[in-house]
DNA sequence: CTAATGTGAGTGAATATTCACACGCAAAGA
DNA sequence: TCTTTGCGTGTGAATATTCACTCACATTAG
């Protein structure tokens, strides 16, 4: 029930985030918008009610992406070490391709202002650290991560880690290989987690 | 010839972290701004050029701050263990006192638009980054840390996972102490360090 | 007197949103 | 089959609001 979205709806997402890849989200205006889709302004409210539910939209978008990463791994039952070291090459392969999302997670300051949408970002990472809790918990378990840290503790590293390289990724204009670097970075915390 | 600044300047800059740690940078406006001081919007303009004269202001306050962590430890010939320690309860000290740092933090993609502005953003994480991978070479060096990893991978980790707990505090509303709470993080840290 | 500082009114550009209206298509009624 | 009705979609002009910024003038301090 939430997730039918018509054409034209798709289309006004697909060319928010070419907006926000572009120019960072604060090029995302109506204006730009309707001029991109070859629209006039008012057009759009014919497909969304106000601009935060076009936001809100975006949100899910990337809602939907990294959560199937982080449960793909979830519900797998190799080593944990694996599980997240594939958590890695999975996020920096769909960052690579989908640049936007990358924009959309540092815009979080400019969400702030209407609950519903910081709610949301809340939401979502808050869900994501709970899957990364989950796996490092099970990993511990069987004797795959070390045992003397915790897991909360070991979560929000990881995260933040991802985190901060995809910040360097993006400050340095995409001047290397997430994918390539991202591995190294990703072996460096295996070694870590390794008992 | 940078810090020469006046009494007037300096209240601009305080009343400017005032409101972004109340409502977050979308609400630093000149109205605002004015309109607390108690002021006419006009007169702002007697004491900063434009806007983009105080965001860099702001910056600055923000890159004085900070950098003087990195540099104390950077100074000091502690054991490097405890350097980084001492990094994070500063950090969290910091962060507690003057929460406007925090929005600072997070409201990068605002200054995405004006080069000047991002600029200096990259060069203010670009400086912690290497102070923090010296310290961490030299802790390496002297048996202190754990050889077999990357510096700079390392020094990613440890500011990001700083950043990340810092986003959860925020996130939280503020909810819990993040000195204690941190103090546990750092801990956690340190033994992931420790040779 | 002079320079610094403050004022109030005003400007143009940008913002999201609303409105009356128009067009074309498809179903329904005669 | 022709006509009517309604719906989905798009238009262009207008809305109110907010924004950073300017300028001629006034006040004040040294």
């Amino acid at each position: 029930m939430s997730t039918e979205i018509t054409e034209r709806q798709q289309e006004i997402i697909n060319v928010s985030l070419a907006l926000i890849t572009e120019s960072g989200i604060q090029s995302l205006t109506i204006k730009n918008l309707a001029k991109r889709i070859g629209f006039a302004e008012s057009a759009i409210y014919r497909h969304y009610e106000n601009k935060i539910q076009i936001l809100l939209a975006i949100l899910d978008f990337f809602k939907r992406n990294t959560e199937q990463l982080f449960s793909n791994q979830l519900n797998s039952n190799e080593n944990a070490l694996v599980r997240i070291e594939k958590l890695f090459v999975t996020h920096f392969r769909k960052f690579t391709n989908t640049p936007s999302l990358v924009a959309v997670i540092f815009s979080e300051e400019i969400f702030r202002n209407e609950k519903e949408l910081s709610t949301k970002v809340a939401e979502i990472m808050n869900l994501n650290i709970a899957s990364l809790t989950t796996i490092i918990k099970d990993g511990q378990q069987k004797g795959e991560i070390r045992n003397d840290i915790e897991a909360s503790h070991l979560a929000t590293m990881i995260l933040g880690s991802l985190r901060m390289f995809v910040k360097q990724w993006s400050m340095s204009n995409y001047s290397f290989s997430l994918e390539k670097k991202g591995n190294e970075l990703s072996n460096t915390i295996k070694t870590l987690l390794v008992p």
